[in-house]
DNA sequence: TTGTACGCGTTATCAA
DNA sequence: TTGATAACGCGTACAA
C-alpha cells in the first residue's frame, strides 16, 4: 500500500447512522439521554466502520490527554549511555513502572517515561507545558533537585515519590524509611550481633540520611537493653555507596578495612546488600555466621543473593499504585488538598541474617 | 492557586509582536522566509510570554504526534502483577528501552511503553489506531502472536525486534542467533569440553529455538575436528527454561541428573545462566573447572554471577537504536522498502568458560 | 515577505 | 432527546 487508509471520522459514523454528528459524541461518551434505540444504530455504524475517536481532537477541546509522565529525575549525567541503562536496568524503578502502569491500565490512563537529569530539566518542563500529560509522577531523590519545585510552579497536577526538600504543598508517598532502618537494627541486635556497621546511601539523599539516622537512632535508644559492645551512636562505622552493587562492594571492603570485627551489617539497599554480600564472602567470611547482613528494599536483588537476602521490605509497587491513585484524584480535582502517604517498611528474614 | 493559569495561544504571542499569527507560526517552525528583524521581535515575543505551542492543537492538524510506541508483547499473563514485574524488571527490556530512548530523545521523539498479551491486543490496537503515535517498536519474540501482522494491517510504521513469523513485508533488526550460539559451542571445544549439553529457551519462540539449532549445528559440522566424546547432534542434552533465572537453575538441576558426567554448558540466555550457576554449584561442582558455563546475551547478570559469566554479546541497545532510526525513516518516508538488520553477536571471555 | 481564511475532528452550548 | 453551531489552537494554501 502507498499510504495508510484515514480513519474514519465521526460525521462518516454519523452519516452512517442517519444522525447528527452530536449524536455518535454523545454516544460516545455514555451520555445519559440517548434513545435506545438511536444508541444502538449508532454503536452499529461505529462497529462497521471501525471508527476510533482521534485522541488530537480529543484533548484539544477536553484539555485532556488521558496520559501521565513518570519522570525520573536523577542529579548527574556522566554521559548518557550508563545513564539510560542503570534507570532502565535499576529494579526499584522497573517496580515504580510496574505498580504505576498497574494502577493506571484500568483507568485506560496511559504512562509516558521521562528520565532527566539536572542538564534538561528545561526540556521536561517544556514538554509538560505542551499539554502532553495530565499530570506527572515524579521519582527524584535528590534533596536539591529543583525539578520539584519547578514542577509545582507549572501548576500542573504532580504527586513525589518522597518528602520534598522545602515546605512545598505538594503530595507524596514515602516509606518511613527511619523505622525501616530501625527494624533492620533490632533484627541484627536480637541474633546477637553486636559489633554493627552499616553501609549507607548518598547522604544528600533522604533515602540515604534517613536510613542512617534510623539505624542510629536505634541503637541509641534507651528503651533497648544495654549490651555489652554497642558502640556510641555516632561511633557505628559506616562506609557511603551510591545505592550499586559495585558501591555496596567497595564500601564494605572498606569498611572491613577498617573494622574487621564487625558481626553485623545494615546496606541500605539491596543491590548495595549484593555487592557487600560478595566483598564479605570474598574475605572468607561466612554469612550470617560470622557478619550477618540486611538490607533494604524487598526488590528482586535480595532473591538473586546467596545466602538469600534477609532485608527490609518497602512495598514499592503499592506505593508507586498509590502515587497514581493520589494523581488521578488531584486531576479529577485540582482543589483538592496535597497530602502525603506513609507506608510502612516490613522485616523479610531469609537467610543472611 | 485555584485553577492553573492557562497557557498563551499564538494569537496572544502574535498580538504581543504585532505580526499575524501565521506569521509566528512560521518562526515556531523554521520557515525561511520570515524577515530578520520580524523574527526577532517574534522571538522576544515568544519569550516574553513563555509560549509553548499546543501538541493537541499541533498534531491535530499535521497528523504527527512526535510520539512512538514501544510495544513489549508476551504470550501469557500468569496475573497482572508479576506480568508488570517482570517486564519491567528484566534486563533485557530495560536495555532496549535505554537503547530506544537514546536514540530518540536527540529527535524531540518520545516513547511511550506498552506492555501488553494476547488477551488485550485490541487495546493495543485501539491505541494505535486513535494517533497516539506515529510509529510501533514491536518487541514480540513469540513465533505465533498475532500482534506483528494486526500491526502491519494496521499500515502504521512499525519495526520489529526480530524476524516475523510468517512472510510479513516488514523492517526488522535481530542478532544472528545461530552464529551466537556457534561461538559458544566453538569456545567450550576450543577450552577442551567434551561432553556438552544446553539449556534452551522455549522452542516457539525464535531465540529459543535458534539458539539451539544454532549450537547443535556447529558441533555437526563437519568442518570441526572429529574429537571423542562428542556425541551425534541430537543427541546433545538440552533442557528447556523460560529465559528467567528459576527455569535456568530447574533446567540445570535436570540436566545434571540425567547426565552428571557433562563437562560444557551452554544456557541460552544470562538470566538462565545465573540460575543454572547457582545449581551447578549447589551440586558442589566447580565453574569452570568441572563445568564451563557460557551464557547468551552480556545483560547486566553475566556481571552479577560469581564466577563472572562467560557469555555470547548481544548488542541490545545498538539493535533497540537501530529500530528506532529504522522507524524513525519508516516514519518520514512512508513508501521506504523494509529492511532487515542482522548484528553480529561477540564472545565476551569471562570467569565461567 | 506577510496576512487572511479555511480546515483538522472533537466536545459543548444552545435551541428546537 | 436531538441537531446546528461555535469553540479548541494550530498549520497552510492562497492572496495581497
Amino acid at each position: 500500500m502507498i499510504s495508510r487508509p484515514r480513519q474514519p471520522t465521526m460525521d462518516q459514523v454519523a452519516a452512517a447512522a442517519g444522525v447528527s454528528r452530536a449524536t455518535v459524541s454523545r454516544v460516545m461518551n455514555n451520555a445519559a439521554s440517548v434513545a435506545p434505540a438511536i444508541r444502538e444504530a449508532v454503536q452499529r455504524a461505529i462497529a462497521e466502520t471501525g471508527y476510533v475517536p482521534n485522541v488530537a481532537a480529543r484533548s484539544l477541546v477536553t484539555r485532556r490527554s488521558n496520559s501521565v509522565a513518570l519522570v525520573i529525575s536523577e542529579p548527574d549525567r556522566p554521559d548518557d549511555h550508563s545513564f539510560l541503562n542503570r534507570i532502565f536496568t535499576d529494579p526499584y524503578f522497573g517496580r515504580v513502572t510496574a505498580g504505576a502502569t498497574g494502577d493506571l491500565r484500568p483507568h485506560d490512563v496511559h504512562l509516558v517515561v521521562v528520565p532527566t537529569d539536572v542538564a534538561d530539566h528545561h526540556q521536561v518542563v517544556r514538554y509538560l507545558r505542551q499539554g502532553h500529560v495530565d499530570g506527572v509522577l515524579l521519582i527524584s531523590s535528590n534533596e536539591h533537585d529543583p525539578l520539584p519545585a519547578q514542577v509545582h510552579a507549572l501548576g500542573i497536577p504532580a504527586v513525589l515519590s518522597s518528602r520534598p526538600a522545602g515546605p512545598l504543598p505538594v503530595s507524596y508517598v514515602d516509606v518511613d524509611q527511619r523505622r525501616g532502618a530501625g527494624l533492620a537494627a533490632a533484627h541484627l541486635l536480637s541474633r546477637g550481633c553486636r559489633r554493627l556497621a552499616t553501609i549507607n546511601g548518598p547522604l544528600d539523599i533522604p533515602a540515604g540520611s534517613e536510613r542512617l539516622e534510623g539505624f542510629r537512632a536505634h541503637l541509641a535508644d534507651p528503651a533497648i537493653p544495654d549490651v555489652t559492645g554497642i558502640p556510641a551512636v555516632t561511633g557505628i562505622p559506616a562506609a557511603t555507596g551510591h545505592f550499586t552493587r559495585a558501591g555496596g562492594e567497595a564500601a564494605a571492603h572498606a569498611l572491613l578495612d577498617a573494622h574487621p570485627s564487625i558481626d553485623g551489617l545494615f546496606v541500605a539497599s539491596d543491590l548495595m546488600a549484593e555487592g557487600a554480600l560478595r566483598a564479605v564472602q570474598d574475605r572468607g567470611r561466612r554469612v550470617p555466621q560470622d557478619i550477618a547482613v540486611v538490607g533494604f528494599d524487598d526488590s528482586s536483588a535480595a532473591l538473586e543473593c546467596r545466602p538469600l537476602l534477609t532485608t527490609v521490605r518497602q512495598p514499592v509497587e503499592e506505593m508507586a499504585a498509590e502515587m497514581a491513585e493520589l494523581l488521578l484524584a488531584h486531576i479529577a480535582t485540582p482543589t483538592r488538598s496535597p497530602r502525603s502517604v506513609i507506608f510502612q517498611p516490613t522485616l523479610v528474614i531469609r537467610q543472611s541474617a
